[in-house]
DNA sequence: CGGATCCCGGTTTTT
DNA sequence: CCGGGATCCG
């Protein structure tokens, strides 16, 4: 351990006169100090996780031990850039150099540095779901495999094929009777649609998101140099929400640490809800294994929520058939009791939502202090039209996905094969867009340029043509890579040529418009046409939709995956009704369904003070019209010193 | 090539 | 029940 030394540092260093033992708690403090070896933090609810993480950042540079040392891996960028800010605020100066981010992120820089290696070209560009989904269709139709007997996966299965097989490390044979029985006779097709699947993303310069991480891991495990100097770079490794992290990116954690072992990781195995991509809380537990002699630390205080709120979570978790006891526990006693409120129908519900947030303002909680949440983005449909007329300005979070909607794509066409010409699957989709183009066209002109032509070559290419649009795309595409122009402006060209064919493509295109322009206003930020396509996959929409963001005050609308980590005053969760909460998807697969308890979990954690749980008596359902519901099993049943149980009753307006 | 029509399938969470 | 995708025809 070469660098022990600097941790050790005397504390005459210390630049700041923050007093680090009255402002933690002494578990907090014990996690914040212990910058040596490996630890772990078994951080509850709202139990002063961030704060801890902040803190020890603040500390660590306290220490004397240069920023640009520090690794800090969070679930989102945003996340890791309000750590670094607080923690710069605490310490009165700028902290730049932490280097921060996503797990793709992070792999993402690196392997623009040493893709080489691998026999990628340093030029790849990330490819989101979307993009997999379409490439998989191209080679689904290239090998033919539409004729086969139906059932045959769909693009969007295929993907999910791929992800699990990468994320859970599983054989294809082992996810196909696993989780696709009906798929099983095409074993065969799929491991070959697979194989070239994977040959085409290398050919094109194109990388998925689980490929950052693959590839990121392979970088450090076979190349004993590069994980030598990455591991030197960073000598302290700090791991947010680790129990949302899979093996890829336990095993860079591991990588990473080799030659110091100086790593924290924090997380909470009762909060662990994205094993639908491969997150698994056993590595949580398996992190005393992997680093022997690692300290444990368990933070339980809560700061956030009331007793009865923490009661209620309680009650929820401890059905939970694995778990790992933490005893939260509460400084404020009092406080109202969660209520479970059935609505007669949606209406009823969205009403329900609309008449308590005013009751709330009225008692002098602010809008920004209020949460309303859901199992599925489309819960909230019936919300948004109803609070649109009762005047109450909102924001969604999570559901709808900006950036794979398809006039996104289509604008961002126009650049992604400026940026990396080999992308195929750029090129067919502007290509298709242009009048008097077709499939058949489109094929052509892939052929002509396989291999990886410099854009000039396909610029020419182009300019040969027989359709006049394609000429005048040739054009534009040489604007469009002059480098001396501003990205806004380029992609202004773009945008200008692409409105034309925005107009006749969709009927509701003022809409769209706007939204590209949306688009063209957070473009004024990057002067690289390389990071902000990279900015744009891997940059969760919501942070990036800053700019669109009402000045006023608003109440939040969001998934309860788009929640974690979020508080508010008053959180309400709609929708909590058997088949939605938990979704009939997870109800017969035991593991999945406990991961519905523990997202109820996560939900009803999320408040502060006032909790309201609602669910709509008569619902709509496809198949047999209108039904009725069942309140969630988490919460049905439960001792009314718990969960009070009412009957809505609101007047009509 | 592009528009019209018909049929099937499937409903979720995200880097 | 709605929308995407496949197919067919002008």
């Amino acid at each position: 351990m070469t660098y022990s030394s600097k941790a050790k540092a005397p504390d005459k260093l210390s630049a700041s006169h923050l007093n680090y033992q009255k402002e933690l708690n002494p578990a907090q403090y014990q996690a914040v100090t212990t910058v040596e070896g490996p630890v772990l933090v078994i951080a509850g609810a709202g139990s002063g996780k961030t704060r801890t993480l902040v803190y020890r950042l603040a500390y660590l540079v306290d220490q004397g031990v240069p920023p640009e040392q520090i690794l800090l891996l969070t679930f989102t960028r945003k996340a890791a850039h309000e750590m670094l800010s607080r923690a710069a605020q605490l310490l009165n100066r700028h902290l730049g150099q932490v280097m921060g981010g996503t797990f793709h992120s992070v792999c993402y820089q690196w392997l623009r540095e040493f893709a080489h290696l691998l026999g990628y070209a340093s030029g790849f560009t990330v490819m989101d779901r979307a993009d997999q989904g379409d490439l998989l269709q191209m080679i689904k139709e290239a090998l033919g495999f539409k004729a086969l007997a139906p059932p045959f996966p769909r693009k969007e299965t295929l993907a999910d094929i791929q992800g699990a097989m990468v994320n859970k490390k599983l054989s294809l044979a082992n996810i196909l009777h696993r989780d696709y029985p009906q798929f099983i006779n095409h074993e065969g097709p799929l491991a070959k649609l697979f194989a070239a699947y994977r040959q085409e993303k290398r050919q094109q310069g194109l990388m998925d998101y689980d490929d950052l991480l693959v590839n990121g891991k392979l970088l450090l495990l076979e190349h004993e140099d590069v994980r030598r100097e990455l591991s030197g770079r960073y000598h302290y490794l700090m791991v947010d929400e680790y129990q949302d992290t899979n093996h890829l990116q336990a095993e860079l954690v591991r990588l990473l640490a080799y030659t110091h072992n100086n790593v924290m990781v924090v997380g909470d195995d009762c909060q662990s809800i994205y094993s639908f991509r491969g997150a698994n809380f056993r590595n949580i537990m398996d992190f005393p294994q992997i680093f022997p002699g690692a300290v444990i630390i368990k933070l339980e205080e809560n700061y956030r929520s009331t007793q009865p709120v923490l009661d209620l979570a309680n009650a929820i978790i401890a059905e939970a058939r694995e778990k790992y006891t933490k005893c939260l526990y509460s400084r404020q006693p009092d406080g109202c009791r969660p209520r479970l409120v059935c609505a007669a129908d949606e209406k009823e519900q969205s009403l329900l939502v609309t008449s308590e947030v005013k009751n709330l303002l009225r008692q002098g909680v602010s809008l920004p202090q209020i949460a309303v949440l859901f199992r599925a983005g489309y819960h909230s449909f019936d919300l948004e039209i109803e609070l649109g007329r009762a005047g109450i300005p909102f924001m969604k979070f999570g559901g709808f996905k900006f950036l794979e909607s398809a006039h996104i794509k289509d604008l961002l066409a126009y650049v992604r094969v400026v940026a990396n010409p080999r992308d195929a699957l750029s090129w067919k989709r502007l290509l298709l867009l242009q009048p008097g183009v077709g499939a058949r066209t489109a094929q052509n002109f892939l052929a002509r340029i396989k291999g990886g032509f410099p854009l000039e070559e396909a610029q020419k290419c182009l300019a040969q043509q027989r359709q006049g649009s394609l000429k005048q795309l040739a054009d534009l595409l040489g604007q469009l890579g002059d480098t001396h122009q501003t990205l806004v402006s380029r992609l202004g060209l773009a945008l200008e040529h692409y409105e034309p064919l925005l107009a006749s493509r969709f009927d509701d295109y003022p809409r769209r418009q706007r939204d590209l322009e949306h688009l063209l206003a957070i473009t004024s930020r990057y002067h690289d046409l390389r990071s902000f396509l990279t900015d744009l996959s891997l940059e969760p929409p919501a942070s990036l939709a800053d700019v669109a963001r009402p000045t006023h005050e608003y109440l939040t609308l969001s998934t309860i995956h788009s929640a974690k980590g979020l508080e508010w005053e008053a959180v309400f969760i709609i929708w909590a009704a058997e088949g939605r909460f938990p979704t009939f998807y997870a109800e017969e697969k035991k593991e999945e369904e406990e991961e519905e308890r523990r997202l109820m979990y996560v939900a009803v954690t999320r408040a502060k003070r006032h909790l309201i749980i609602t669910y709509p008596h008569v619902g709509y359902n496809r198949f047999v019209g209108m039904s009725v519901n069942l309140p969630s099993r988490y919460v049905a049943n439960l001792p009314r010193k718990v969960l009070e149980s009412w009957r809505a009753t609101i007047s009509e307006p």
